[in-house]
RNA sequence: GUCGGCGUAGCUCAGUUGGUUAGAGCGUAGCACUCAUAAAGCUAAGGUCGGAGGAUCGUUCCCUCCCGCCGACACCA
């Protein structure tokens, strides 16, 4: 039977361009993806838009626009922005506004409603009158008052709305946990997910009214309510497999693969309790891995933002430098766990470095010389590379399934700079003067170690994992740097 | 406030089950080679390992306290 595996991002909601965070957690997947993909695995990769809940519908009515008319128009734009990010080609796009996903959270409230798990109750919500909107626990200061409008009190509103029974939860949970040591990583993230269910689970709304918010699924059986957004969105992970249909795609990936939900660490909640729990709650198979990245940020790890002028644009990146440059900095220099800053100065000191200098020249040495020296050499085939670790440094395929990608690209630059160190050290181009089957025998060596480079390059700068295998099939000296020099 | 983490060269970070001169990459300075994108190679400068106490023959690495930063503590998806 085919080995499958299924990978998916979180949903952006489709009103905001996308940011460095969205790009890392893009890039990162795409990588993975692409990884799994080399290995003979069948992938399933999914993206896609969360299209519902009160902030889309604001920003639609703010422009004058129908919800669905504005949501279309964006996920164009978000399409776009994806595709500059150099992602596969069989890239799954789910909408929430899809008939589809409509249906099939509808299904999978039944479902968990007919478990049980779902009741009506009066939610009673804080409405702050000065800011005209309701207001969480964590936006009130002490005295329970708007941090914005301390003198009002706050009125408090009771609203009919149906309630999942997350509460019930917490040792099922607790149990699963136990038996995936890895299933959040880094562990840290998985500490605090423990540590917040043993805290104990609190039953909490997923609906509104209808008549306050209307743009939303509407609840199955209830004409007046409409799912929270979130309750919808995170659907996404099994609509897109075709459920409710629980056969083809859905049996493929969902169950017999090993479902690898990738995020940034301000989703770890939802991904890694309140999506399980409700996988649970309908009967189904739990995801099997959550990787949680940090965020990127300005420099001295304070936070991008536009007040600060510290904000880095992916897409900017991109049209200067192209899509691959973007994927490096992002896989080599930006730390797989922990918060990171991207700063200019910083990615165009390492763009000089590792690709002008490093990458880009080596290749350029090389080549020149094979087609110099007439060199000839025997490259071995993709299944070669595949089954014989000694061509790949050692740990190389541990730190990605670990999905450690900074030290996967860290190796590959080892290998890098112990090429050039080999040419320095042999002297090929001094051997040519006087022993040249000797400089060709050195030469072609490198060049089969260069080819290699490519070959472990192909899931995190693809074109330039291309070219450079090309070049060296060919043996052809590339017609221009691969990467220029900065001024 | 409670729980957890972090603070190591200019920058980004490794590391030590406590033991002679604390590491890498980048950046900086010098030397020198020529196959290459004046690139690569070699050498060097640069650190009281956040601060103060304590336990120890001895600690950057253990304990206590302090300072600074960050994360979790639920309806922000």
């Amino acid at each position: 039977m085919e080995k499958t595996f299924y990978i998916t991002t979180t949903l952006p909601y489709v009103n905001a361009p996308l940011h460095m965070g969205h790009a890392l957690e893009f890039v990162r997947a795409d990588a993975i993806a692409r990884y799994k993909t080399l290995q003979g695995y069948d992938v399933f990769f999914n993206t896609g838009t969360d299209e519902h809940g009160q902030k889309i519908y604001t920003k639609a009515v703010e422009k004058g626009e129908d919800p669905q008319v504005f949501v279309d128009k964006n996920f164009v734009t978000f399409k776009e922005q994806v595709g500059a990010f150099g992602m596969l080609e069989n890239l799954h796009y789910v909408r929430t506004t899809d008939e589809a996903h409509i249906k099939a959270a509808q299904v999978f409230w039944t479902k968990v409603y007919d478990n049980g798990y779902i009741y009506k109750k009066t939610y009673q919500a804080k409405y702050c009158i000065g800011c005209e909107a309701e207001k969480t626990d964590s936006e009130l200061d002490e005295n329970g008052h708007c941090l914005l409008h301390p003198g009002l009190e706050l009125e408090i509103i009771n609203e009919e709305n149906y309630f999942f029974k997350f509460s019930e939860f917490g040792e099922k949970l607790l149990t699963f946990y136990e038996s995936k040591p890895h299933f959040v990583l880094p562990d840290f993230r998985f500490n605090e997910v423990k540590s917040f269910v043993k805290n104990g689970l609190q039953d909490f709304s997923i609906s509104r009214m209808k008549e306050k918010m209307a743009w939303g699924i509407p609840v199955p059986g209830d004409d007046s309510q409409v799912m929270y957004v979130w309750f919808d969105a995170l659907v996404n992970y099994i609509s897109t497999l075709g459920y409710p249909l629980l056969e083809d795609n859905f049996e493929k990936y969902w169950v017999r693969g090993t479902p690898l939900q990738y995020c940034g660490k301000d989703n770890t909640r939802f991904q890694a309790i309140m999506w399980q729990a409700m996988l649970i709650a309908a009967d189904l198979p739990n995801s099997d891995q959550i990787v949680v990245n940090g965020f990127i940020t300005g420099d001295k790890g304070i936070r991008m933002s536009k007040t600060l002028g510290n904000v880095v644009d992916p897409l900017d990146i991109v049209r200067e430098y192209g899509t691959d440059v973007l994927r490096f900095f992002l896989l080599k220099e930006i730390s797989s766990f922990e918060d990171s800053p991207f700063t200019i100065e910083r990615f165009r000191e390492s763009y000089q470095a590792n690709l002008a200098n490093g990458l880009g020249n080596l290749v350029s040495r090389i080549m020149k010389m094979v087609t110099n020296y007439e060199v000839n050499y025997l490259l071995p085939t993709d299944e070669d590379l595949l089954e014989f670790d000694d061509a790949v440094p050692e740990d190389f395929h541990t730190k990605i399934d670990q999905y450690d990608l900074k030290a996967a690209m860290d190796d590959i630059w080892r290998e890098v700079n112990s090429l050039d160190w080999l040419i320095q050290n042999k002297e090929p181009f001094k051997l040519a003067k006087t022993d040249m089957p000797e400089a060709q025998r050195i030469v072609g060596d490198l060049a089969i170690r260069l080819y290699i480079i490519g070959f472990l390059l192909q899931p995190f700068m693809p074109q330039t994992a291309e070219t450079i295998m090309k070049l060296v099939k060919e043996k052809k000296t590339p017609e221009k740097p691969l990467f220029n020099r900065l001024a």
